[in-house]
DNA sequence: GGGGGAAGGATTC
DNA sequence: TCACGGAATCCTTCCCCC
């Protein structure tokens, strides 16, 4: 029996009430007899007062308010209610049954005390005392002799201490414990090569092959010599040379079933027999022969009575459920629930509270559980009053999650968390590569120093595995919490940080397509393909994400599954930013999306011999995965000047970048670096090379460039133009502690997220854009007007309604929009060759297909879609756009904090003992406009 | 209402 | 003396979007 209030003996009341969370936990081989009373006392008075103990007292009101809530539900079921219920229970009943398979003959072997035994077989001194493997914070496990003073694995060596001070702890080694794990496994699989591994000390085996064979052994494949603990031990052999009827030391008293349990005739060999017993009994003792440690096992026709028939003789024996009903019927019958894998000791409470412990008990009471658990729980239920339990071995299932965590003393200080959560990412992404994964999913876990567990994910378009991806992610996570208890520090115990969602081999394939890639694509019909998304670049800013959650989002394109322009900036928090990026079908592109397929279309073999003039030309490989090191600009990037450009989000595309920034503060992270290595900036307009480092100079030329634009804005209106510049106090910078470290020095530099290495390398090529575009334009706003303009954008390509739907955003009829000119396309307006029409337009009826930018409203005197390209890519590179914020004096900080906090305090916290003002996942940012996709999409639900 | 993401919990070793 | 882990999986609930 579990310990639970009701067995709290001597203890006072208010202890009684944690019992069944802090009480010794006696289910357990060797714990049987103790004097419980007297070690729950130990332990609560231990632990008392702590802000675990504290906590744990939390936890435990937490689920009697759930017994609480369920035995008013039980109170309210009518008799109908469970009579219907019965006869569903009686109906999947008979289903089950009909379905059960007793035919395969699973074996699960557990070795006893693993990690104890290996160290006490290594350190002979330790055989008769009690010992522990772990530490004064944590024991993974204890020999028989500690069990007998109520030490026991996942308890604390310091309670231990005061339970057994004689306790020996020995410290964890995994290596050692790693190499016995495969010797064991060498033995297994001789009997199922498919055996499913549980951890290092436990099994699944099929072995009804085996069987199947075996009975065809002469006996002389299944004798073995006796050795004493060597590794020759487990080779069949007629020959014996063993002259001891020892197997293996003894490592603990009262073994039920101590090998051997046989006397072993000298000079002879181990014969076993055919049966499931023999043979199993077989693999034990080789298991022992060669490593001189011992193994239980459980014997049934499925997983789940071979787990609890493991633990009926343990240590060194074994039980088998013989393959007929009624005996499995008979073995459940008086078997506790909480014996069985799943059932723990809060769903033993849970059951206890409306009377059920034994299986027997659960049986009968199943059309009441059917009403107030799940479908899932109480089909799980009705499955162990069966004794039915899998018969397959799920050999192959694959990895779902992988996460390295740490604890710590108190830590308050975020310059430290940062530094920390940059090293869990790095081990993670050790780790993500060494097995070859990559997830879309990271999760950050952080424990209060009063071990309140939060976890906070965010789900990135691409899959990432390298550190500074990861880390992109798990530092704005970090902020955000850091950010949520401000001006209150972090006061952390534990930081941990995971990667889930992993994308399959195919998924691993770089998705990122040039435009041309990407144009294809979305003129594909095919349902199954997610169309091409051009995001809201200026996202970031307006929801009050810190510039690092930009430069996560640059990352995602490569990856996604549908092609994306790469100068998408998502956002890495949908609560900040929401706007569904799924799937988009043919008909809700965007105009410019549209339009510009059925140009392509038409230009089709002009777009094949550029696209596979542009994948020459790539150093990246399209086989390669989205997080590598190269450049993922794709169809928009001109080669020569790839890695000034960031899309994908590779980690050493960044770290340069950052370098360089942080090398030449003067150098803009688009434009310069081109300035650095050829001395000369990129206009991003005319799309020339300018030889000069004065940037000023360059400046005057942009400015020049610029004017000619202006023009395409004249006819519009203040209205449209403010409706445009909505950015909703963006251009906020919060800062942060990680622009310390990332500041030059830190070994842990990154471009992507320090605010003060872009505000520095500032590009001044695209914030004179910006300027000039706001200057030349009649009634748009300048730069200062700008910042006062809640309703303001950068151009009207970055203006965008919520919703396509949404006719207020949408532009007016007049409004400069995306236009294609084809006069092979009667899809296209009749009014497409208005002078104000950008994108792609006639220019004249020499030049049939001049590209206009979408984002700069320039016309590019070019039909070279890979120039145009690169011009595109210039223009809404986003680190670019990132400088853009810097326009905005810091008066608007208070704004973020202001902004970040409203969007905290809308999450309803869901769960009980949540902070009470959490981010709210699912928080409307007031950014979701900004998207170039929206903006088109809005567009082209008015022209068409 | 269903799907899916996010957050918290339960469970296991 | 101080002091309660790490990794993984599955489930439930909440919430938003379609």
């Amino acid at each position: 029996m579990e310990p639970n209030a009701s067995n709290a003996g001597s203890v006072s009341a208010d202890q009684s009430v944690l019992l069944s969370r802090m009480a010794l936990n006696d289910n357990k081989a060797g714990m049987e007899g103790l004097d419980r009373d007297k070690i729950n006392k130990i332990i609560l008075e231990t632990s008392k007062g702590s802000r675990f103990y504290e906590n744990e007292l939390k936890k435990e009101h937490q689920v009697n308010q759930r017994i609480e809530k369920i035995l008013q539900q039980k109170a309210k079921l009518t008799e109908q209610q469970i009579q219907n219920a019965q006869i569903e229970v009686e109906k999947l009943s008979a289903e089950l049954e009909r379905g059960r398979n007793l035919s395969r003959v699973i074996v699960h072997v557990d070795m006893d005390a693993f990690y104890a035994a290996v160290e006490m077989r290594d350190c002979p001194e330790l055989k008769d005392k009690p010992m522990a493997v772990g530490s004064m914070s944590m024991l993974s496990t204890s020999n028989y002799y500690a069990r007998r003073y109520g030490v026991r694995a996942a308890m604390p060596g310091f309670i231990a201490k005061k339970l057994c001070p004689n306790l020996v702890i020995v410290p964890l080694n995994f290596a050692k414990y790693r190499a016995v794990s495969e010797q064991v496994r060498e033995v297994f699989a001789d009997y199922d090569p498919h055996f499913l591994p549980m951890s290092l000390d436990e099994a699944y085996l099929d072995i009804t092959d085996h069987l199947e064979q075996r009975q065809h052994w002469p006996e002389s494949m299944r004798t073995y010599p006796i050795n004493e603990g060597n590794s020759e031990g487990d080779k069949p052999s007629t020959e014996t040379e063993a002259e001891t009827d020892t197997l293996s030391p003894v490592l603990f008293e009262d073994s039920p079933t101590a090998s051997p349990t046989f006397p072993v005739p000298r000079g002879k060999g181990e014969v076993f027999g055919t049966s499931p017993e023999e043979a199993v009994r077989e693999m034990r003792f080789r298991i022992e022969q060669k490593t001189s440690l011992t193994a239980s096992a459980g014997i049934a026709p499925n997983m789940m009575l071979a787990k609890v028939c493991s633990d009926k003789n343990k240590p060194n024996g074994q039980y088998r459920i013989p393959p007929e009903r009624q005996a499995v019927m008979d073995f459940i019958q008086d078997l506790p629930v909480r014996k069985v894998s799943g059932i723990g000791k809060v769903t033993e409470k849970m059951l206890a509270a409306l009377g059920i412990v034994s299986c027997a008990q659960l049986a009968q009471q199943m059309a009441m559980l059917s009403l107030l658990f799940s479908d899932t729980s109480w089909h799980h239920f009705i499955q162990i009053s069966l004794g039915l339990g899998s018969t397959h071995i799920e050999r192959d299932s694959e990895r779902k999650s992988m996460s390295t965590e740490r604890t710590f003393a108190e830590m308050s200080d975020a310059e430290e968390q940062y530094s920390l959560c940059r090293d869990l990412c790095q081990d993670l992404a050790k780790d993500l590569q060494k097995e070859g994964l990559k997830g879309k999913t990271v999760t950050l876990k952080l424990k209060n120093v009063k071990f309140e567990v939060k976890t906070k994910a965010f789900t990135l378009q691409c899959a990432v595995c390298t550190e500074e991806e990861i880390f992109t992610a798990a530092k704005d996570l970090l902020k955000a919490e850091i950010d949520n208890v401000s001006p209150q520090p972090l006061r952390l115990r534990l930081m941990g940080v995971r990667v889930s969602s992993f994308v399959s081999a195919d998924d691993k394939q770089p998705q990122q397509k040039s435009i041309v890639g990407f144009l294809k694509m979305g003129s594909d019909t095919s349902r199954s393909t997610p169309a091409p998304r051009v995001l809201g670049i200026l996202q970031s800013e307006v929801s009050g994400v810190s510039e690092s959650s930009v430069s996560a989002l640059k990352q995602q394109s490569a990856d996604t599954r549908g092609p994306s322009v790469v100068v998408e900036t998502s956002r890495p928090f949908s609560k900040w930013g929401n706007e569904s990026e799924g799937a988009r079908e043919p008909q809700q592109q965007t105009f410019f999306q549209r339009a510009l397929t059925k140009r392509l279309q038409q230009q089709q073999q002009q777009q094949q011999q550029q696209h596979q003039s542009e994948q020459e030309h790539h150093s990246v490989s399209m086989d390669e995965p989205c997080s590598t090191t190269e450049p993922h600009t794709s169809g928009f990037m001109r080669p020569a000047n790839a890695e000034s450009l960031q899309t994908c989000g590779e980690s050493s595309s960044k770290t340069n970048t950052a370098s360089r920034a942080n090398e030449s503060t003067h150098m803009d992270t688009q434009s310069s670096t081109k300035t650095n290595m050829e001395q000369c900036f990129t206009c991003p307009v005319c799309f020339k090379e300018i030889k000069t480092t004065d940037l000023t100079a360059f400046n005057q030329h942009l400015d020049e460039c610029l004017k000619g634009s202006s023009a395409l804005n004249d006819n519009r209106t203040s209205t449209d133009i403010d409706q445009d510049l909505d950015v909703h106090g963006k251009y906020l910078h919060i800062p942060d502690p990680m622009e310390q470290l990332d500041q030059p020095g830190s070994s842990h530099s990154t471009a992507t997220t320090n605010p003060s290495s872009e505000s520095s390398s500032s590009s001044a090529a695209l914030k004179t854009l910006s300027n000039g575009m706001l200057k030349k334009t009649n009634g748009m706003p300048t730069k200062f007007e700008f910042e006062n303009n809640k309703n303001a954008s950068l151009t009207p390509f970055l203006k965008c309604s919520k919703d396509s739907k949404d006719e207020s955003h949408s532009l007016p009829p007049n409004e400069p929009h995306v236009l294609l000119k084809d006069s092979g396309s009667n899809a296209l307006p009749q009014n497409s060759t208005h002078s104000d029409e950008v994108g792609i337009k006639t220019v004249n009826a020499e030049k049939v297909s001049t590209l206009t930018c979408p984002v700069c409203n320039q016309a590019q005197d070019t039909d070279d879609l890979t120039l145009f390209n690169h011009h595109v890519d210039m223009c809404l590179n986003q680190e670019v756009l990132l400088e853009l914020r810097e326009s905005v004096p810091p008066v608007s900080l208070g704004k973020a904090r202001d902004s970040e906090k409203a969007l905290s305090a809308r999450g309803k916290s869901k769960r009980r003992g949540s902070s009470p003002n959490p981010p709210s996942k699912k928080s409307k940012a007031i950014s979701s406009r900004h998207t170039i996709d929206k903006f088109f999409k809005g567009n082209s639900s008015q022209k068409f």
